[in-house]
DNA sequence: GGCTGTGAAACATTTCACAGCA
DNA sequence: TGCTGTGAAATGTTTCACAGCC
């Protein structure tokens, strides 16, 4: 498999693509999935009015506190030396920079036990985040709301998504049934997703990230053969 | 934040770390988190009975070929030059470098519906792995049982652990009980972590991996946000 | 004095390119 | 001829060490 280099392309792992445009200079991949861990960090922090150092947000997210300085720095200067980071600064440039101080919608598909689950997830206000519906084949499983938020047949995706698309879709159906989705997804102007079916789905265009529980499993088992034989 | 480097302490993102004995030689990170891809990618191989090449496994796991080659040839020399790598052999191989032979014994602990859609998880046949018990604080829960799995109080994870502790304890539960989840986890011997729960587990002497669902979100965001400004 | 910001060094991973073997 | 296996080069990331500022 060859893929141009520097291009607009799918990145291995944890894949994105940009659709079109022009691309901004990105900050490390690494980098952008330490910033949501720093962000908690900061906002668990012992006493939100003092400043707090990198040495204490490394603690809290389990990096150094050189990575974290370099990590920060790349956000423009941001610290005050001799002090430490004031705490609702730099919770609101890393927002910034996540571009989390717009609300984002997202749409669950597949209405079963993890979508239920992701779909009710009480974490999203605060976090940027809002459920605006869920989605399912199955007609014994919509009509109802959970918590509010509506569950619909995924025939009507694309006429919902129409004006206003999601801006994440997030994909919980079985494996035979997440490219199909992924499709409509990308049909209806959805402008992310977030893959839980244990497929890899191909280059779409749009920023794709995949978590897999079985792989998580398997990777642990990996560290632990190795750590008891 | 410093770190003996070279030691067993926990690694940054990814986290592991080894309780005790021989560290044995390990195979990168990024190539250990790819060989679940292969493993699928090989299984869902279109003829199971001739071979296939380093092409076809990584257009199946969205990776280059080159890369898969060098992966590979990390578990010995597996493939036939000319030929490509024998779907059985190779499929062993991989197996046996995670660890996957013997069958790995899960406990789930919070009953709620996030651990319900993982306690009752249709894919860990064939995957290596068998969920033996579910536990959960709130004895409303408790007692019942998810598809043959107990669902079991909290308080017994000691005891039933004594003799043959579990080999991976996924912990989701709400954040506030997570650190005091994962002591009694290794208290009672589990081998190893997969935190669900939105916060940091700190350094435990045993591998951690974590999954944090709005923290892949807020990773989309940035990729989204570069995108479509 | 204390803590950030950042070049430079060290280290890790991926890509390239091709030798080697079926 | 076709595809693997692998050194070497290129690239990317982390760690180090200290200058710079509050």
């Amino acid at each position: 498999m060859n893929r141009a280099k520097g291009s607009f392309g799918a990145l291995v792992g944890q894949v994105f693509a940009i659709r079109s445009g022009t691309m901004h200079r990105l900050i490390p991949g690494p980098t952008v999935r330490r910033l949501p861990r720093y962000l908690r960090a900061i906002r668990e922090s012992a006493d939100p009015t003092s400043p707090i150092s990198s040495e204490e947000i490394g603690a809290h997210a389990g990096v150094t506190s050189d990575q974290v300085r370099k990590d920060l720095s790349r956000l423009g200067s941001v610290g005050k030396r001799g002090t430490g980071y004031d705490i609702d600064r730099l919770a609101g440039v890393i927002e910034h920079e996540l571009g989390l101080e717009r609300q984002l919608t997202i749409a669950v598909v597949g209405a079963g036990n993890l979508g239920m689950a992701i779909g009710g997830y009480p974490e999203y206000q605060g976090a940027g985040f809002e459920v605006a519906a869920l989605y399912d084949i199955n007609p014994n499983r919509t009509g109802g709301s959970l918590g509010g938020v509506p569950i619909r047949h995924m025939d009507s995706y694309l006429a919902d998504s129409v004006g206003h698309p999601f801006d994440i879709g997030i994909i919980t159906t079985p494996a035979e049934a997440a490219n199909e989705v992924a499709d409509v997804m990308v049909e209806a102007g959805t402008r992310a997703i977030l893959n839980f079916a244990p497929v890899w789905l191909g280059p779409r265009g749009i920023p794709v990230r995949n978590v897999r529980v079985v792989e998580e499993l398997q990777i642990l088992a990996y560290y632990l053969r190795k750590a008891y034989g």
